[in-house]
DNA sequence: TGTTTTTTGAACGAGTTTGATCATATTGTT
DNA sequence: AACAATATGATCAAACTCGTTCAAAAAACA
């Protein structure tokens, strides 16, 4: 007999909001503050913990040291499966104490999601706020972030000193995004990201590029490299079969994450 | 026979709260602080005093000797509602456009979200990854983040490059937290956050300490510097008289925020 | 519109926390 | 040194929380 007065990321926030201002709740005082069950309310607070929001205890839940809202609940949750589906078999191309550079957006969030769970201890290098937290809220793994200033609407951040520093490092391999892949080419929307993104492909031995299957076709303004300079491209089942022979008459292996599994 | 008004750790945060304020505490005092058994008070005592916060002794406990340097699991939250204060006040200091360093910690961050909430634009240099992101989500600010490497646990950047970047600016106002202020001296728990609070103390023409009054008193292994390197202090209505003369017998204004506000 | 998927609230057994009780140990006083 | 007063730790039942399951209600989808 659900008796829906607010959507849960209303109800979340609410809570959030709750514990920012008393530091701790108990599940009492939750359910009368939000008007919803005990139940719910459980279910909330174990959401919130799962990403690390919260921390639970019995009979209610603290505010965890590092809360901030990481989640941009604007994500569009397009393709989130697919790109779920990707992080996940992103996790194949680690190994234990590699080096990783991970680029910024939603994509290779997820694979660093799947890296975070998958306890293979990492050293990261990134420039997203969203996946240096991630990585580093498991005590496993060194996190890096060569800096820069925060591009306005996301969590990425471009320019010094964080360019510099890239170009002073080698490592194992990159996990880059991108905004599109038309014919030979690899563009996105805005320079600057394009200029870190070559850094990153000249600091990586292997470069391993993330891309759903919605990032075929269309094209941006800005080049970061042409095909020739990647070595893989995962993405998922809804590639054509045309895009997939296309890109790999560059050279480039592509694997396909199965959304199933 | 439950009944809980509050979750344990909200009671072991008050246990500490009240050892911080009077040194030691018996065990009828807490049974009537806390709104709790004899019995229960001693179990909370007892996984204090295990994880080294406390010292039991006959009839209750005393405040460990070396508990400001582990603290922050437990007593992260204990102040919360004064660290929102200190926060709101520190809103005061900022005017449109400034140019200003924001330190790592809990504090700090609550006066990110309430310039973030003033609607103030500022350009904001920083190395905590929640402050950053909270500065960041409203288009408003510039957001710069000089780099480094991710302490475990925490949220914040240490190291280089933001080290070395920090070396070569100068900004308006810089907001410094702390873990302790003893006497004449600003100490930290940690060699390369002291570190880093000293090049920020560097690269600002106006210094403003946010620290609530726990951290009067207890003394860490790290000095940052001395008092008269630092402008002012804002703190919270619980400061001691005499913590505060001491304080502006160094020459550091000290303001207080009230809670009620 | 009808169907599928997700979300919610209730119910139940299992596990945890809490407060009272009581024999024992500790402290302070005579 | 003996005594009274109090604190302690163990034990136990009551109350509460937890995780799971399940059916009904929304929401999403076609």
């Amino acid at each position: 007999m659900p008796r829906v007065d607010r959507i849960p990321p209303q109800r979340h926030a609410a809570i959030l909001e709750h514990l920012r201002a008393n530091g701790a709740a108990s599940i009492q005082e939750l359910t009368g503050a939000l008007a919803a069950s005990p139940s719910t309310v459980r279910r909330d607070l174990d959401y919130l913990a799962e990403r690390g929001y919260v921390e639970r205890t019995h009979g209610g839940a603290t505010l965890s040291a590092s809360s901030t809202e990481v989640e941009s609940s604007i994500t569009s949750h397009i393709a989130q499966k697919e790109k779920a589906a990707i992080g996940r078999l992103a996790v194949s191309w680690v190994k234990a104490n590699m080096t990783i550079i991970f680029d910024s957006g939603t994509t290779v969030l997820e694979a660093a999601r799947a890296i975070a769970d998958s306890n293979l201890p990492i050293t990261a290098v990134t420039n997203d706020l969203g996946i240096a937290q991630i990585l580093g809220s498991n005590g496993r793994n060194q996190v890096i972030v060569p800096g820069g200033t925060l591009r306005p609407g996301s969590q990425t951040l471009l320019g010094n000193p964080g360019a510099a520093f890239l170009r002073g490092i080698h490592v194992d391999l990159a996990f880059l995004g991108t905004h599109a892949i038309t014919d030979n080419l690899l563009t996105d929307s805005s320079l600057d990201l394009a200029e870190v993104k070559r850094a990153m492909i000249e600091a990586a031995r292997h470069v391993v590029v993330l891309a759903d299957s919605n990032k075929f076709g269309p094209t941006c303004s800005f080049d970061i490299c042409t095909l020739a300079e990647i070595d893989e491209v995962i993405s998922d089942s809804r590639l054509s079969d045309m895009d997939r022979t296309a890109t790999e008459a560059h050279g480039v292996k592509v694997s396909i994450a199965r959304v199933g599994e």
